[in-house]
DNA sequence: ATTATCTATAGATCTATAGATAATGC
DNA sequence: ATTATCTATAGATCTATAGATAATGC
């Protein structure tokens, strides 16, 4: 009943514009959010940096969560800390593909920022970015240790260095490095401090 | 004029138990910002834990940014991440003395919260805990390079390793994994990870 | 005619203050 | 008599919804 009735008067679409404000939207939502998180950073900055209302926004997304969601998927795709091809690639070069990403990354300040505000908000009670934060860091451990063990098999760990603790400490000096760089970015080069910790533990050494 | 005013009917001061309360506030305070951050948790909450009004809270610091300031004067005496006479302390004891300290946080989970949480939050713009968190980080660095400093003229870092990667790749590395373990604490030992660091920067063995 | 956008506003916070009442201590 | 605590409330948010107006496209 309800659905033939749906399929009888069936909607139009969204308008030829509706996809660009949604990105706009997004992309204001991300500056916002890693500027002030999730929680402080409301509808109405978000808005004010395009131009819109708030109840514009919620038009599009239905909600400041849905919006969140949004947001973390569209940065899905050009994600801070997935190494392409981790499976294929030749394994004497994934430190250097790490090295790139980290490189790639300096140019984005605003998903570094977003990332890593928001991995820390989402340890907080009800935060609707909890569960995401946790996928996606076990994620990140998994296609380490895979890289790893692949260069475990091929010899280029440093000795006494094997594929567990090489994730388990790139990943932590990784993202601990982004914090204090946002903290004060005199003080440290993510990509340096990255650079002389896969030197250390493996055995490459054109970096 | 108003001095002399003051000093003519001068206060009581406090009662005896007013002590006690403070601190029975700060440490509801404590749970309560580690838990939610310090934008999300509320005076109420604060208040709820330990059975008084919002009101009874302002009374005794006035304001919510004091509040969070008394929170964290508080935990400098028992900071979590400054290593006790690092400038005295034998150079060949700075890892294990390292290790004792994460061993010690192992056991206080509500201060790494704290300090995980508030330190990215802080962050963010407009965050009253924003200078207090620069500043420890750079205390941080400093006592850690100190450290490393003088266990480099004792030839006790492996070679390659300088005292400033040194610091800044042990501190980096063991506030990731303290994030990382808030986020999925099986995944991670930030004891563990710090300890095989050391071993790999460090010549000193016993670990 | 449908979608996009705005105005207005409900309802739920939250911090802070004013002022009344209760507890403490001179 | 002073401090501690509570009640009541002001004033400032913020998200979300309802309903009117504007823009788009069949």
């Amino acid at each position: 009943m309800t659905e033939a009735d749906e399929t009888e008067r069936r909607k139009r679409g969204p308008y030829r514009k509706t996809g660009a404000r949604r990105r706009e939207i997004i992309a204001a939502a991300l500056e916002v959010f890693s500027a002030s998180g999730f929680r402080a950073g409301s509808l109405k900055d978000i808005g004010e940096r395009i131009g819109i209302d708030p109840s514009t926004i919620l038009h599009h997304f239905g909600s400041k969560e849905a919006l969140l969601r949004a947001v973390l998927d569209d940065k899905i795709a050009q994600d801070t800390q997935s190494i392409p091809d981790i499976e294929e690639l030749d394994p004497a070069l994934i430190p250097r593909g790490l090295i790139e990403l980290a490189e790639r990354n300096d140019r984005r300040p605003g998903l570094i920022s977003l990332y890593a505000v928001l991995s820390a908000e989402s340890t907080t009670v009800d935060h609707p970015g909890g569960e995401y934060f946790r996928e996606r860091t076990a994620r990140t451990r998994r296609d380490f240790r895979t890289g790893f063990e692949r260069m475990q098999q091929h010899g280029l760990l440093a000795p006494g260095v094997d594929a567990d603790f090489a994730a388990t400490s790139t990943f932590a000096l990784w993202d601990g490095a982004q914090i204090h760089w946002l903290i004060d970015p005199d003080s440290v080069s993510v990509t340096e401090t990255l650079r002389r910790h896969l030197r250390l533990i493996t055995t490459v050494t054109e970096l």
